[in-house]
DNA sequence: ACCGTGAATGATTGCGCTGTCATTGGCAAT
DNA sequence: ATTGCCAATGACAGCGCAATCATTCACGGT
């Protein structure tokens, strides 16, 4: 035994020799299995249990040109919203030959744009894309590529090949409109790191507000979301009409601060103000009173991504593109009045 | 040409050819810079700048039987703590060469030896891995293996190369001798998912508690942690130890839940019940009273993890295997009186 | 008996890169 | 001038696997 390398790891010669067939045949097991006579399969899978051979993915990817490895581009891993995603993604991916690739590209167009080339080079049996912010140059990437594409996160999207996500704008407009139709009449906004999916978030709280009569309050940060600086634009957003009566706010952080305002302040929720936060982390149900928020369904985003892309991986990029719209849902809880 | 492909993906040869070199001196460029001349590394770089060329990993993972992928072996993907972990290596891959492959056992310890075997089947350039609950055939493959090999998370496991974690038993003991030091005198333990590291904690809170000839009170569960659950063990802790008067918990989920739970109750904190939690994530610090806690550094456990085994590669095992412990910090805030 | 057919299996080749060893040439010491 | 040495560069082979094409063989129809 060297003091370096595992060099008794089998490889496929020694699974053929060993059971008596070709080495051809051996992959075949593992490739195209519906290709060899169940005999001669079961025969060489006891060969590989008994030898612990594992196949090596480097060779298989060489002599292929492909990789069993579906990569995943997230731009945070800050945020529970995208571990939700990884979530689904590894748990569909679990047990299959597939592999999950994260990427993490912080909210950096080219950043990006350098993954996706990197990734595409690797020639993957897959591609997820959060978000549709992508350079030109990135988009004719992943136009080009030799791989299946899903768009996750937005619906609004200029599609590829699949897009499974959910209308931002639509989401936000509702829940804005659920604050009106439970007689709160003057709705703030607040939100931080303004993405572009903030953005549409803001879009359909303005439509909303704007198709209402009423007049827009929006307290808005640049930074990245957290539960202290949902306060502070919470207290902005008083400074600036002290009459607000309730907010919707662009993910959970903020409305946890703004929750977290409200109690320091004694104003009572919901009586005499409404919250309405995005996404419905678990955590937040459990307030009291419990808040209410936009449900999206992240986790089935990344799950239903892996297993379409597992099904689509070898076929040509489809005629038309598909848009799956996994939608959302509001829960009214404590932080909102009846309807 | 086929129907598709990327199609002009430029390889080794033809950076060499542009560049009037040969191709092992491009190679060289990338894996071994300094035995290339400045001038000629200046002239093929720029080549790879202008033809766009980037390595292809299969190729050179098969011809030097070692990749760039840092394994990195996790109980769970549903957990804050480790996407902080995740969080921590990602960023100190990030432009390096080094991938970062996750791989999600779910706690159980004979999917992680399948994911070792798997894992360094591929000639990782390290392997990280959480916890020291592997089985026999695991370490030992972790033992032989061709790659430095960093357990995290806890320190007090066998080492092979490099431990980076912390003593959960005496961070739990601290915690509770940190609650009889404020005056605290009937303290309760809730945990859920009691693996080992929950194990140790409540290892520490008896030490601490058996020391102080206090009565030990405990609910736990084998579920996942969940802020409703805590709020559950609580009320089961009050049920058979009605007057309780502190509770440590296994983790902030829980704490929180029994933080809620003391809310619905009108049982004040800190005056009449303390509570501490364990990691110290985010939120929790915003709460009205803000949540006492014991801090870990879950990122830098992910990130030096990394950076270590960047600098191990291609070194062999060391004679004495180290061990880093980044300790912790008792974070006394609002749910606990003052010392 | 003959052929055609198709399922099962095998032989050959090369994917793109890097380890190894060989070669070149410049320079300091003799 | 000669030697030895080292830095810089190159030629070649082969990593382990799968695409491709070739071969074998059983079987049913005529």
């Amino acid at each position: 035994m060297s003091k370096k390398k595992s060099r008794y790891a089998p490889t496929l010669n020694d699974v053929a020799r060993e059971s008596g067939v070709s080495a051809i045949t051996v992959s075949r097991c593992f490739r195209h299995p519906e290709k060899v006579s169940d005999a001669v399969r079961k025969r060489v899978m006891e060969t590989v249990e008994k030898l612990g051979y594992v196949p090596n993915s480097a060779a298989s990817a060489l002599a292929s040109r492909r990789t069993d490895v579906i990569g995943l581009l997230l731009p945070s891993l800050n945020n529970n919203v995208y571990l939700d995603v990884v979530s689904g993604a590894f748990d569909r991916a679990h047990g299959t030959r597939h592999a999950i690739q994260i990427g993490n590209h912080k909210y950096s167009p080219l950043e990006e744009e350098k993954l996706i080339r990197i990734f595409l080079q690797q020639n993957p049996a897959g591609l997820i894309v959060a978000g549709g912010e992508q350079t030109e140059a990135a988009t004719e990437m992943l136009r080009e590529a030799d791989c299946r594409v899903v768009q996750i996160m937005d619906t609004d999207v200029d599609p590829i090949d699949l897009v499974i996500g959910l209308d931002h704008e639509r989401a936000a407009g509702e829940a804005v409109a659920g604050l009106l139709a439970r007689g709160y009449e003057r709705i703030g906004f607040l939100g931080a790191r303004m993405d572009t999916r903030s953005q549409k978030r803001l879009a359909g709280y303005r439509r909303v507000i704007g198709d209402s009569g009423g007049e827009e309050r929006i307290a808005t940060s640049p930074m990245p979301s957290s539960a202290r600086l949902g306060a502070q634009l919470l207290a902005d957003l008083f400074a600036r009409y002290p009459d607000t009566d309730a907010v919707f706010t662009n993910n959970d952080d903020i409305a946890l601060g703004a929750y977290l305002e409200c109690q320091r302040r004694a104003i009572r929720m919901p009586e005499d103000f409404g919250i309405v936060g995005f996404n419905d982390m678990d955590l937040l149900e459990e307030l009291n009173p419990s808040l209410s928020t936009v449900r999206t369904d992240r986790y089935r985003m990344g799950h239903d991504s892996v297993d379409r892309l597992i099904a689509l991986a070898d076929t040509a990029r489809p005629e038309g593109a598909a848009v799956l719209d996994l939608g959302h849902a509001c829960m009214w809880r404590g932080t909102t009045r009846e309807a």
